[in-house]
RNA sequence: GACUCGGUAGCUCAGCAGGAUAGAGCAACGGCCUUCUAAGCCGUCGGUCGGGGGUUCGAAUCCCUUCCGAGUCGCCA
């Protein structure tokens, strides 16, 4: 809203100056940072140059400009500050506006997205391994952009590419071959196949043809062995059966679970295009191509003739092109992936498909644990399902400490807990490493999923206390500063969502819920909302229930879980 | 070694299509519940924006250089 209002100054300040010294001078628009100067500011420095007039004619000029134009009827004030043109929004028309905008439904969409598809390929674990909290970035990223995108309007395909092939399914079918243990993989298949993973490693270390053993099986498996294939399927399947409940936990869902093997018989395909294109070379027995100098050449196929990860991801990438028709691409992957998704993008450009500009690198940072990364080779791993459940645990003694009168206290603490550690990943910018401490996931004090929910759950109790009427509103309420800030940041929901896609980074709109709710938070202390007058009970009420409806949806979006009462 | 990403308050981070005195939260300290949930609010303390050059009326933001940390660099994914 009062960047549509900065647009329309810039674009009519520049329009009328155009016309009148018959030359493009660029009008910078901006926000304050400080809001004591005033909701919009104009620093004239750049016109001072290109006009070479006296600062203090210009800013004058420029003043008189302003009030020529039509969106001027938004402004209550305009002042100078030295090389600053300081204005001040009518905030009663303003406020009268947005409380009717910040009322509908939708408030927030639009129409961005429209008739788009956007295909998002996030989580995607490793087979046999446990879902780690290496895995919750990936999922709850994933998950929040794909919410808000769908928010702006796309259509949105997510699909879990499973890490269900490769060769370390020849590692573990070798092991578990030759020392694993029937009876316990049965029992615990997970755990079990990570020892016997773990385990491979170790032997490996005395005997480096195992190396060459496990990869001898796993081509084997490509080619469709009935018995490693059959043992594989039986992995897939135990695999899957635990990350659903932790899917289940999260609330996150999939449209599509087809993994890497899903593209077995279609990589044959992608290395008969690059052969009849001419791109693919041989070097020193495998099968690679050239990217340049700039980049590393591609491997697409080994010496022995078996695939790789990026042959794989070229066929999922051909076969979801065709099948969703997708207008952009987003691989929800570590920054540890960056040159594989350069490498993917340069030879799907190699190949002569202008879609290679659609295919988008989500990266992200490393959970780090004493900062160091996390490995699954040495066993080092936290599992996810574990984390959730003391977050949980954690918020509980919260709980019953501030509110052992509450009822469903053990469904609502899992509902916090797991929405902090959601919301303590989804804060940061993606691309940060992120330091791995329960105590700091879970701290119910300052910049947390708790502080939001708390928040919503204020709202609530005071909304449910009365009915209220959005038409009996007194505008000249707004005008305070505590108010009026609150009907700002209202105001920039529509524009954080969006930049939170331009940016494929949820943190935009977690941190914006934060200023939000701490608004909220410094009005609720400074203002009794439930006073007799019915106007100003009603023009309150209206205000924090459009506030409510932002808090609840924006914690939806990031994936979070709203309560009523906590 | 090459390339990529990062270095802002004691800690965790915003700000980085250049703009006005660099902002939050945590921690520390001090206030505020006979009023709608104090998981809150208000205040105090705290910064050579890694160092050094440069461009500019103006640099945390752009360029160069240097130091520190992380990641990647052909048969793993």
């Amino acid at each position: 809203m009062i960047n549509t209002i900065k647009t329309d100054l810039r674009i009519e300040l520049e329009n009328i100056l155009k016309e009148k010294y018959n030359q493009e001078i660029p009008v910078v628009v901006e926000e304050p940072k400080n809001a004591d100067l005033g909701d919009i500011s104009i620093p004239v420095f750049s016109i001072v140059k290109t006009l070479r007039k006296p600062l203090n004619l210009v800013v004058d000029e420029v003043i008189d400009t302003i009030k020529k134009t039509k969106v001027s009827e938004n402004f209550s004030a305009i002042e100078k500050v030295g090389g600053f043109i300081n204005i001040s929004l009518n905030r009663v028309a303003f406020s009268k506006k947005l409380i009717k905008e910040g009322q509908r439904l939708d408030y927030g969409s639009s129409n961005l997205g429209k008739g788009k598809t956007i295909v998002i390929d996030y989580s995607s674990p490793n087979i046999a391994k446990p879902f780690s909290v290496g895995h919750l970035r990936s999922t709850i990223i994933g998950h929040a952009i794909g919410n808000i995108l769908e928010k702006l309007g796309y259509k949105v395909v997510r699909i879990n590419h499973l890490g269900d092939f490769g060769t370390q399914f020849g590692k573990i079918i070798y092991a578990y071959l030759n020392y694993g243990d029937k009876e316990k993989v049965e029992e615990n298949p997970i755990e079990e196949l990570v020892k016997l993973y773990v385990e491979f490693h170790e032997l490996a270390k005395e005997n480096p043809e195992l190396e060459d053993k496990a990869r001898e099986i796993f081509k084997e498996l490509e080619l469709g062995n009935p018995e490693y294939y059959k043992l594989w399927e039986h992995f897939r399947e135990v695999s899957l059966k635990e990350y659903m409940k932790v899917y289940e936990m999260l609330n996150v869902k999939f449209d599509s679970y087809d993994g890497e093997a899903f593209y077995n018989d279609k990589m044959q395909a992608v290395v008969d295009e690059l052969t009849e294109k001419s791109l693919l070379k041989k070097d020193s027995g495998a099968m690679i191509v050239d990217l340049g100098e700039s980049m590393p050449p591609a491997l697409i196929q080994k010496s022995d003739g078996s695939t790789l990860y990026i042959t794989r991801d070229l066929a999922a990438l051909f076969y979801r092109k065709t099948t969703y028709n997708f207008d952009e691409v987003l691989y929800v992957v570590g920054n540890e992936q960056k040159l594989h998704f350069e490498q993917l993008k340069a030879v799907v450009k190699e190949l002569g498909y202008e879609f290679y500009q659609d295919i988008h690198h989500i990266n992200f940072g490393l959970v780090l644990q004493d900062g160091k990364k996390m490995s699954t080779r040495k066993g080092k791993i936290v599992k996810l399902e574990d984390v959730l459940n003391e977050a949980s645990e954690l918020s509980l003694n919260y709980i019953n400490e501030k509110n052992p009168e509450l009822e469903n206290k053990s469904e609502i603490s899992k509902k916090i807990g797991v929405s902090a550690v959601i919301f303590n990943d989804l804060k940061n910018h993606r691309t940060n490493d992120i330091e791995f401490d329960l105590a700091d996931m879970v701290n119910f004090i300052g910049q947390t999923g708790p502080y939001l929910q708390y928040t919503s759950v204020r709202i609530s109790s005071v909304l449910d206390t009365m009915e209220f009427n959005c038409e009996d509103i007194n505008y000249n309420l707004f005008t305070g500063n505590h108010s009026f800030d609150l009907i700002k940041t209202i105001a920039q929901y529509e524009e954080v969502l969006q930049r939170a896609k331009e940016e494929y980074s949820p943190s935009v709109l977690a941190k914006y819920l934060l200023v939000l709710a701490s608004y909220f938070n410094t009005f609720y202390a400074k203002e009794k909302i439930m006073v007799t007058d019915d106007k100003e009970r009603n023009t309150k009420l209206c205000l924090i229930s459009i506030i409510r409806n932002i808090l609840d949806e924006g914690m939806t979006l990031l994936g979070m879980q709203v309560i009523k009462k906590m």
